[in-house]
DNA sequence: GACGATACGGAGCGTGCGTTCCGGTTGTCA
DNA sequence: TGACAACCGGAACGCACGCTCCGTATCGTC
């Protein structure tokens, strides 16, 4: 990984940098040969770097996730809490909704993906963000982190289904806050 | 399509069910030839009765969907709209989440499905329960009957993603009335 | 019962995609 | 600079799926 010839890392990366774009635009379902002609390389080239499409979509989106998880540490020590909360859904929401491959990610549920841990970080970074916003009372309380996700899941099927309308996005939110439910 | 052969009419019916339950079990997903096995017939019956993979989805699938709307129609009269627009809202993704070819139906965004006319209407009645709704001052007002379309696709991959989490679809629930954000 | 029309079944075609294989090329190091 | 190992490109393989084709079986009718 390091003692690689130099060809082989301007390839590497050529194809990470390929990867990224094809799978933001059509996410998981760009056939692999138009990632390597994004490339300009070979498609046995890129099965030399990853053993397989889905790995090298995990490479591709694993970096991006952790950016996510950052971000909700960087707003865990945040004054208003609630408002910390909400600005960071709205924000995920908003950032994925533009990157296939995000969604496309997130929505994994058969598990093979990101199972073993990875995204981890990023889960418990939101749910941290969601607790301290739920005792300072903002947030109803009977939703925990894995509800949060299936939720940020739902706003991405919204916002595929009707691009452009943050209106909506709203409207969970306010079902979000305290006052609403419970 | 009434002049037709005794075995061609039971076929029909037969290929009608087996897409039926397939469909609704895994989507438009499900290969044809899984169809017709599970019809205990070959593929070319199949697209002797329909002329495409679509067409057979979609005459599963209308059929479903009037039901939703006439389900509409009967709550326009209702005594308390705001409630009739709610727990018809709830029962649509309820009743839809345990079908996945509605799900997908629902979903389908390209439009060469149901662009010309068909689910109208539906769309007609539900729209006029949420109109009705907003009119006794229950639902927020800045939702319209393509939006609250939306949302149900968004609320059916929360379901997809978390099943069986109905108390997801309350926070959306309590999104949409008048007391939450308009 | 026999004949024409209609319908049936399933093998086969075309396509698209993930993955592998291998002859040729290029970087590296002595 | 020579030689070896690492690497490259892209043709080819296997598979799945939508759809078609045609020899055969079945139905309706006289």
């Amino acid at each position: 990984m390091e003692k690689m010839r130099a060809d082989a890392r301007r390839n590497r990366a050529k194809v990470l940098a390929a990867a990224e774009e094809a799978f933001a635009a059509d996410g998981l379902a760009v056939p692999l040969d138009d990632i390597a002609r994004l490339a300009g390389v070979g498609a046995g080239t890129v099965y030399r770097h990853f053993p397989s499409k889905e790995a090298l979509f995990q490479a591709v989106v694993l970096e991006r996730i952790e950016q996510f998880a950052e971000e909700a540490r960087a707003l865990a020590t945040a004054d208003n809490p609630g408002e910390a909360f909400l600005d960071y859904f709205v924000r995920v929401i908003k950032q994925a909704s533009l990157n296939r491959a995000i969604c496309d990610a997130l929505a994994e549920t058969s598990g093979h993906a990101f199972k073993a841990g990875a995204g981890d970080g990023f889960r418990a970074a939101y749910g941290e963000l969601l607790r301290r916003a739920q005792a300072a009372g903002a947030i109803r309380k009977d939703i925990d982190a894995d509800d949060l996700r299936a939720l940020i899941v739902g706003c991405l099927a919204v916002e595929r289904y009707a691009p452009g309308s943050e209106h909506l996005v709203r409207v969970v939110v306010d079902g979000l806050r305290a006052s609403a439910g419970n």
